[in-house]
DNA sequence: GTGCAACTTGACTGCTCGGTCTAGTTTTCG
DNA sequence: CGAAAACTAGACCGAGCAGTCAAGTTGCAC
């Protein structure tokens, strides 16, 4: 992986062609969308494309590198230096809610990439760091008290498993993985395929994952 | 789409080739996967993929309808006739969950078709009754009082959202795609990629959904 | 202005793809 | 048996693919 250097013309080339390459990734999906297409569309000619990327596949992963960088600074702004780590995990959930409503197209990348095997690792990779520190806030939440730690009024079902050692309740990891789960399935459903309002969405996304169905 | 009729022997070929396609898609990807190497991996020839599919997409399609029926008629059986709608909801996503783990590669034909243009429609067609079949029991619990309706001892951020009417609180069908995110996404990290053991995830999977964080 | 690195073009290559088609073989059934 | 229907093989086709390359052009440093 050899660096390039590159003069603030082409960089501003790389950035058009991982744009609009990104968006017709993302409506035609990616391996039915050729270099052809992506080059012919901006009017240049193949070389500009193979000057800037080695393959194909790298473009991808340059564009998920990019999509996931920003994504978690986006995050880290939001939370900022909130001290209440239920509160930070509440305004990460809400500034996710609202990159993935800005950015639909990488929002469908990232679907793609968790669907391929040959993509799956980077995603994974990527995204290890923002699930970490997700995790972090969880499991202070949890040392003060704030999440259940099983003795709660759970379901007689649920108490049962608890009991019997069955569940790891309150397994922080687990936890997270829940709130990317409702809250990227909420997004993709809700605000790109309905159009809804990102901000109804995020609230309802946030009160489903403090309370549940239950409530209190 | 004109049908054909089958022989018993000719319903074994196509089970076969159903099988092994869909688990060359979900090891190697659709699209990457050529007709050439599904019917070589038989050891048949070329001619037998067109008697029994008219293209690769329809044999694709053809496994989706498939597996969806199949989850379907487990999520059924499970729920049976219990009266509670919220231990409904509980079996429903057990089975749901232990659909998951033994049908790796259906799910990630799942999540391929979501995030292709292409195959999206078909999925969320398919997806629409078992959608509004769950809709029907949180709806269901609601008018029992079951589950919360905004009222509850909400954190403070949650409840001004609902005085000022910013939140669809309770909206029946976000509350069933947030259960759907949670299981599948669950499924995957957890069942999937780390093997554990389906039914604590399936355990934890609804204590969270039924709960939420905040348990109490 | 000279020279070199950054950038651009588009024809071209070798290959693989989905799908067709003809010439069969096997099964069913009257 | 005989004929029709079900099934199979695999050579073949035109299209389109990712990636290459030789021949340029542009812009900046000196």
């Amino acid at each position: 992986m050899e660096k390039r250097r590159l003069t603030s013309r082409g960089q501003e080339r790389k950035r058009q062609l991982m744009a609009f390459a990104a968006r017709r990734f993302a409506e035609n999906g990616y391996h039915p969308t050729s270099v052809a297409e992506i080059v012919s569309g901006l009017g240049v000619g193949k070389g500009v494309f193979y000057w800037y990327f080695s393959s194909k596949e790298e473009l991808f992963l340059e564009i998920l590198r990019d999509a996931q960088h920003d994504l978690r600074r986006r995050q880290d702004d939001a939370i900022g230096e909130e001290p209440d780590p239920v509160r930070r995990i509440e305004l990460g959930l809400r500034a996710s809610m609202a990159w993935f409503a800005e950015h639909r197209d990488l929002v469908n990348l990232f679907q793609f990439a968790a669907a391929e095997e040959r993509f799956a690792p980077a995603l994974r990779r990527g995204q290890e760091v923002a699930v970490a520190d997700a995790t972090r806030h969880v499991k202070e939440a949890i040392a003060e008290g704030r999440i259940r730690d099983g003795d709660a009024d759970a379901t007689r079902h649920v108490k049962e498993a608890i009991a019997e050692g069955r569940i790891r309740d309150g397994d922080p990891e687990l936890l997270t993985h829940a709130l990317l789960g409702v809250s990227t399935y909420l997004a993709a459903r809700f605000i790109h395929e309905r159009g809804e309002n990102p901000d109804e969405v995020a609230e309802a996304a946030v009160a489903f994952c403090l309370h549940g169905l239950l409530g209190r």
